[in-house]
DNA sequence: CCGGAAATTAAACACGCGTTTGGCCCCGCG
DNA sequence: CGCGGGGCCAAACGCGTGTTTAATTTCCGG
């Protein structure tokens, strides 16, 4: 009670005190906070964490006060699902516009080609990848896995049944395993981008993200095809 | 002043009250509490991240007080930089091993086999890679990139290239872009382990491994080898 | 058999966190 | 012109963190 009252009153000399002119709305909003908090959000939870990221310092980075993050998503984990979801959005929709389009007979590789340009048009999916899918405590893991097993997994491995039993395909080829494989080509360069980019003389610019994805295409036609020497 | 003499007098009476005799050193040590401290350590940081586990969340998964983390390690930093440098331990051994035994002239394929077996011998290797090595914090990316740098890719890079020199892989393989697919082949099945796991009907058994590294390597040495349709 | 070193503990401290509160200041409607 | 509500902020609260301290017990060499 005592300390209470004391703080009531402190409070009371500060707030309509001297110096106030930092409070209240800004004169023409010419920022989108709720947007600037999210790209802020993504950029920082994507890199170091959830844990590892503070709200304070996602408001700071957006140029904002703490509070907002509760006034715009109500909690900092509010403010991460808002920010997953807005992230993973467009990978979602690349999925649903390459199986829609799949003429069913395609070739994995051709699939493979679509999936790397897709990820190399957006820069923060190998984080959400390694934060969130790939490591245990990950937020959209469960998602993810049934989405993958519902809907992706099941159509390449569908394909590449298909390519053996044609005998287009080797014949001792694991279709599950093959699966495997495709992922590992497809999406750890990505995953390994920063590392790699300091250790080879690989650029990952338009024209270098060609030729990664022209060789990984190549390599993985040519690991799969019949006809090869084991 | 008031508050600190309260606590004083609680802490007084609380202190040398009644029910002691938890405190002091145990009669006979049966265990190497360091070592638990470092196990417990491995498995929280490595599944979680340094930051989301606390230093009382590892003191007492080893069943100590966290203070003893401070005893034996000076800090929580101390004690991760510790396990860190006992885990990665294999590792190095392994490739300085792999590095000697190499007998210059080898197929890369012999050496991816012989890399999977490492890491498929270690569980917490994934872990490892996924926090310390690819993600952009990680603590050991630096000492990671220059080992690799200096050491390893080079090798394999050369290993590569006097097989396209030799005629016996093919003549448009990028030798640095076949590094990036043999390590994505050889490290992201690891990384993507649980995920895929529940996805595939893939045991990660001695079976399942066994033919996972079987199918890897022969992928990889098909799709390089001269003379394959592209 | 005694005294100091080693090992362990409970308790406290300062700090940063997520969240809440209260109030300022501008805009647009009446 | 006035005023109510929406956008925004400073400050505070309670809690959990990493770390320190002091106390306590056992072990072991002389």
């Amino acid at each position: 009670m005592a300390t209470k009252t004391a703080r009531a009153a402190k409070a009371a000399r500060t707030g309509p005190g001297r110096p106030r002119r930092t409070r209240g709305r800004p004169p023409a909003a010419e920022r989108d906070l709720r947007a600037d908090l999210l790209a802020a959000a993504r950029e920082l939870f994507l890199s170091y964490g959830y844990r590892a990221v503070s709200a304070r310092q996602v408001a700071a980075k957006a140029g904002a006060n703490p509070a907002m993050v509760h006034y715009y998503f109500g909690s900092k984990q509010g403010l991460y699902t808002a920010m997953l979801r807005e992230a993973t959005a467009p990978m979602v929709a690349a999925v649903d516009r390459m199986l829609a389009e799949a003429p069913g007979q395609a070739d994995p590789a051709a699939l493979m080609d679509a999936y790397m340009r897709v990820i190399g048009r957006h820069p923060w999916i190998p984080g959400l990848l390694l934060r969130e899918v790939f490591a245990p405590e990950g937020a959209y893991r469960e998602d993810f896995i049934r989405e993958f097993a519902g809907r992706v997994g099941p159509r390449v491995v569908e394909l590449i049944r298909r390519g053996v039993g044609a005998g287009r395909l080797r014949a001792d080829l694991d279709p599950q395993l093959a699966l495997v494989s495709f992922l590992s080509l497809a999406l750890f360069p990505f995953i390994a981008r920063p590392v790699l980019g300091r250790v080879l003389d690989q650029r990952f610019d338009d024209e270098g993200l060609a030729a990664l994805i022209g060789h990984s295409t190549r390599l993985f036609a040519a690991g799969t095809a019949a006809g090869t020497p084991t």
